[in-house]
DNA sequence: CTTGCAAATGCAACTTTTTGCATATCAGCC
DNA sequence: GGCTGATATGCAAAAAGTTGCATTTGCAAG
């Protein structure tokens, strides 16, 4: 389990409540590492238990009150001791390739909906880490520098989906191709 | 929960044992999908349970007895059915990503060789990848169509393991930067 | 004045996945 | 005769993640 030493990760850059953290999850940090309010939360309590994390409550007159977490010393040295040790390479699960795999029983038309779907997402998804990016670059140069890791791993996040959508293109020919055919099948007729 | 429906897309083309799923998972299809035997076991018992599989128990003089499972018409009747419904995006949680982002805690020279480590990794994969591309590419035409979407879902391991590998590259880059620049430091002294 | 939305947090039940343990058959090797 | 390794299957507990429900504050629009 990484998200304890994904929320430390946020936490070592600036204190955050679990509303901020679960905000980040699905903006730009979407890209890698999704978790659920309710997830968080729990996390973020257990880790406080732990001495991993300090919590504040802070009151605020305009909006509910929040709960601000930052990491400890001893929270610090937990993530240090994490980075040291090797990551499992990533596994990934996915439905949409298991539907392709097995797109001979289903309706073309529908694969073709389904490709236009995610294809949008995926589009989605690279305009604003591109927008990001566009913001990285109008750093000054300082600042770039000690932004470069997370940089990266927004470059990770950008080629990533340009493959999606170069792959997405090799398919969607597929598929046209596919729908044609079964056209010209029916003029036969 | 998807695992079944992969698992109901695996027996569509030939019934097989839980042993064969798990090495297809290991093998050529963990590119996409993957789960442990104890998961794979237990969702077949359950599918058997539900009437989607079918079990027959075959003995084996050279080898100990398994469970050969084929798909039944309700359980290609389920497969059509989730095929027809939109799957959800894929999310991912990457721990390798979150070292990086949070890589100014760590030692340098570990982030390179845990890079190297992952960097060899993908390799492989993307090697083995296009071993079964090439196998594909000597089929007849006739036959490499049939197989036309299975090897889609290929393509999709190829262009995603080149991707991580040029993003590889970028980082490989700053991190050897990084140490010049620590060396360069080291020798001011 | 009520409806809806963003900010903010949480419990409880459930499902999914991982981890650890366990076992049996047979082939080939030393 | 004992070891390793591939084949083959499973139980049980724990951890991780999802789903459904629920609540409070305050603003803004209608």
């Amino acid at each position: 389990m990484s998200l304890r030493h994904a929320i430390l990760t946020l936490l070592e850059t600036e204190p955050a409540s679990g509303y901020d953290i679960v905000k980040h999850f699905k903006q730009s940090l979407g890209y890698f590492w999704n978790a659920k309010h309710q997830q968080v939360y729990q996390e973020l309590r257990r880790l406080s238990d732990e001495g991993w994390l300090l919590c504040v409550e802070q009151a605020q007159s305009d909006k509910p009150d929040k709960k601000v977490y930052s990491i400890s010393p001893s929270g610090r040295a937990e993530l240090k001791r994490w980075l040291a040790e090797p990551a499992a390479p990533n596994t990934l699960n996915d439905a949409l390739l298991v539907k392709l795999y097995a797109g001979a029983l289903a309706e073309p038309a529908e694969l073709r909906v389904e490709m236009a779907r995610h294809r949008a997402i995926h589009q989605d998804t690279l305009d604003s880490l591109q927008d990001i990016e566009q913001q990285y670059l109008e750093l000054d140069p300082a600042e770039q520098a000690r932004q470069r890791l997370p940089y990266l791993t927004l470059r990770r996040g950008i080629l990533g989906e340009r493959a999606w959508l170069a792959w997405a293109d090799e398919v969607e020919a597929e598929l046209a191709a596919r729908a044609e055919q079964l056209n010209a099948e029916a003029f036969d007729k």
